[in-house]
DNA sequence: TATGAATGAGCGTTCATTCAT
DNA sequence: TATGAATGAACGCTCATTCAT
C-alpha cells in the first residue's frame, strides 16, 4: 500500500494534497481492477473525495489513468535510484547482486506488481504509455545496470558480453518471476522470494561465469 | 487476423463453423481490448454473425472469454506436444533447444501473446482462469521440458541442475522477451526474434555449462 | 392440469392436434407467468413443437395468448353447462346449491384459476378479452343463475330480489374466495374448499331469507 | 392521475421528493402495464427524471414495483385506521355501514384498483408481495371488522356468527365488484358505485339478520 | 473549491419473429 | 408442414461526465 487511510474523516486533509490522494487512490483500485473495470466512484471513496472533485485535477478517466501510471513510475525510479549504493569497494558480482536485490524488491512491492501488470494489459491501447514505461524505466534501470556489468567484464570477473544483453537477460528472468509469483503456484511449490531471488542470481552468474572453453550452443554432429 | 472474413455475405456459412468463427474474433477482440473493454457487438461483427448468436454458442461474456483461452492455449500446447521431436539421435543441449525453438515460436504467435497478456492482465481478477493456465501451458510445458534437462544432466552435457529450476529460468528469459518484443522498442533496437532466441539461449546453456573441464557440449556415448 | 402430457413422445401426435396441443401448453405457460413473461420457446417445448411451429397457427404471442383464453373459457363454459343438472324434482335452494357447487369447482380447477387471473391482469390491456369473458363466462352464468333464483322467489323460498343482483352477490363472494383460497393463508386457518363453499352459502341464503319482519340497513336513530 | 405533470421542465423540481414522484409514476406504468411489461423509461418520462434517476433510490426494478406496493398501500391502511371513526354512539349496524363506505371509497380509487389487480396479477410469481399484501391489508382490515361486528353480535344486531367469517364474506362481496366496476359493463347495467355498495350492504345486513322474531335493527340496550 | 444529484449514452442480455432448409 | 438457427429491436442497468449549488 501506498500509506493512504481507507476511511480518514475528511477534516484532516490539506487541500494541496487533493491530486497525491487521488492517484494514490487510483493505484489500489486501477490495480485490482484494470482501467475500464475501475469505478470512478471508487476512486474518489477511497480518497476520501467526491465525484466530481476528481474532475477539478484530471480531465477525464483515462488521463487520471496515465498520471497515475506516470506518476508511480517516476516516484519508484527515482526512489530506487536514489537508494542505489555506489560503494566502489565492491566486486562488480557484488555490485550486481545488491542492485538486482533493490530491483527485486521493487518489483515485489504490491503497488509496482499492479502498475507492471497494467502496462502489459493495456499494451496495445496506450503506446505513449508504454513508451514512457519504457524509457523511464527500462532504459533507466539498463543504464543503471549496464555500468555494473562492464565493470564486471573489464574486470575479468564475467565473461565478454555485451552488458546491455546481459540486463536485458537478468531482468527478464526477474520479471517473470514477479508476475507469477503473486500466486499461490510459487507458495505450494515452498519458493519464497528468497529461494527465487538467488536461484535467478545463481544462473545468471554462472551464465556470466568466465569459464575457460566455452560451451558452444551449436550441436556438435560428428 | 485469424482467417474470419470480415464482410462476407452472412446468408452462406457453415455452422458447424459458428463457434470457431466467434472463438477466432473473440481472440481478436478480446486481445485488443481486454475483458472488460471488449464490445460483444464488434465480435458479433468480426465473427460476421448478429449479437444473438453469440448467446446461440455461449451462455455470457465471461463464459466466451474463458472458452476462448482454452480453446486457443489448449489446442496450442497440445499440438506443441503432438508435434514434439522425440529424435533420440541429438544431444540433450539440441533437443532443448529444438524445444524452446518450438516454444518461441508458439509464443510469438499473436494469439499467444494475446492470450498470455490477457492472463497476465486478469491474474487479480479470474483466479481459475491463471489456475486453468497454470495447468494446462505451464505445467505441461514444464513436464516437457523437465525431460529434456534431466537428461542434459545425466549426460554431463549440463552442470547438476534441479530441472524444474532450470526449466523455470529458461522459460522466464522468454516470457518477459515475448510480452515486450511486440513494441516498437526491440525493433529499434534491431532486436529480431531470431537473434532474442540465440542470445536466450546463448544465456541459458551458459548457466548450465559443467564445471571448468568440459571442452565439448557433445554428449559422452560410452 | 388439461391432460397434456409434459414430455411424451413426437412420434405418437396427430398433426390435426397441433393447435390445441400449443394451446394447452399455452395455458400452463401463460397462467404461470403472465402474458408478457411467458416465453414462446417454453410453450413450444411443452407443446413438443418447435418455436416456428407455432406461427403455423397463430399470428403472434399476442393472438395465442388471446385464442387461448377465449378457448379455454369456451370449453369451460360449455363443459358446465352440458354438465349442468335440470333436476325440476328440487327445492329452488337445492338447485342453487347445486349450481354453485359446480360452478365453485370449476373456479377452484387450476386452469380456470389461471384463466381468471390473466383476465383480471390484462383487463386495461386487452378491452377485447374482457368484453368476451364478460359475454361469455359472466354473462351466461348470470342467466343460468338468473331462472334458479327466479324460481325461489315465486315460490317463496326467497324474499323477493331482484335476481340478477342476487346472483351477482353470491358470484362475487365465490370469485373473491376463490383467487385467495390458492395461498396458503387460508390452509393456515383451515379453511378448506368445502369449509369456504358451505360458508359461502350459508351467507347467501341467510340473505335471501323470506323472513316476516324485515331487517332494514338504515341504523336506527332513537 | 396523481397529480404529477408529465412535461415539466426538469430543472426545476424538489430533490426531496424525488422517491414520491418515482413513485406516483411508478403506481400509473405498472398499473397499467403488470411488472413484466413496464418499462423503466416509461417511469421516468412520467416522474420527468432519466431512466438513471431511479436508480439513485431503488436498486432495480422490482425493488421498485415492491416499493411502490407497499407505500401506496401501507400508506391507504394507516390513513383509513386514523381517520376512523369510533363513535360509540351508533349501533354496529351503523358502525360496519360507515367502516364499509370507507373501505369501499378506498377500494374505488384508481390507485388502489391498480395495486389490487397486479397483486392478484402477480399472485403466483411473487409469494413475498402476497404475504405482505395479505399480513399488512386483508389481516390489519380483518381486525378492524372484527371488532364492530362482533359488537353486533353481542348487542343481538346480528346472529350470533364468526365475526372473522363473516368480514370476510362482506369484504368478498365488495372485492369482486371492485375488480369489475372499472369496466364499462357496470356502467351498461347503469351500476353505480353507490347502488352496488347499497346491494351488498343489503345482502350483508339481511344475511346477519337475527333469527325470525327479531322486529328492529335498533341495539338492545337494557 | 467541492459536492453529489442528475444525465444519457452504452452495453450485456433476452426473446418474439423470420426464413432457409 | 416443421424446424431451429439466426436476427435485431428492446430493455434493464451502469457509470463517466456535467453542473447547479
Amino acid at each position: 500500500m501506498t500509506g493512504i487511510g481507507e476511511h480518514e474523516p475528511k477534516w484532516r486533509r490539506l487541500p494541496g494534497e487533493r491530486p497525491q490522494q487521488i492517484l494514490d487512490a487510483a493505484i489500489e483500485v486501477f490495480g485490482d481492477h484494470g482501467l475500464a473495470d475501475a469505478r470512478l466512484e471508487d476512486i474518489a471513496k477511497l480518497a476520501g473525495v467526491s465525484k466530481g472533485t476528481i474532475y477539478l485535477y484530471f480531465p477525464n478517466k483515462e488521463a487520471l489513468f496515465k498520471e497515475m501510471i506516470r506518476q508511480t513510475v517516476v516516484d519508484q525510479i527515482e526512489r530506487t535510484e536514489r537508494d542505489l549504493c555506489n560503494d566502489r569497494g565492491m566486486s562488480a558480482t557484488e555490485q550486481v547482486r545488491i542492485f538486482m536485490r533493490w530491483w527485486w524488491d521493487l518489483m515485489r512491492r504490491s503497488d509496482y506488481q499492479r502498475i507492471y501488470r497494467l502496462v502489459i494489459g493495456e499494451l496495445q491501447r496506450f503506446p505513449e504509455l508504454v513508451e514512457f514505461f519504457w524509457d523511464e524505466v527500462i532504459v533507466r534501470r539498463q543504464l543503471l545496470l549496464d555500468r555494473l556489468i562492464q565493470r564486471g567484464v573489464d574486470t575479468g570477473e564475467f565473461r565478454p558480453v555485451d552488458p546491455t544483453t546481459a540486463g536485458r537477460i537478468v531482468t527478464s528472468m526477474f520479471s517473470a518471476h514477479s508476475l507469477w509469483s503473486c500466486t499461490h503456484f510459487y507458495e505450494k511449490q515452498q519458493l519464497t522470494d528468497e529461494i527465487v531471488f538467488e536461484q535467478v542470481m545463481d544462473y545468471f552468474f554462472h551464465s556470466l561465469a568466465p569459464a575457460a572453453p566455452m560451451v558452444t550452443a551449436a550441436p556438435n554432429r560428428p
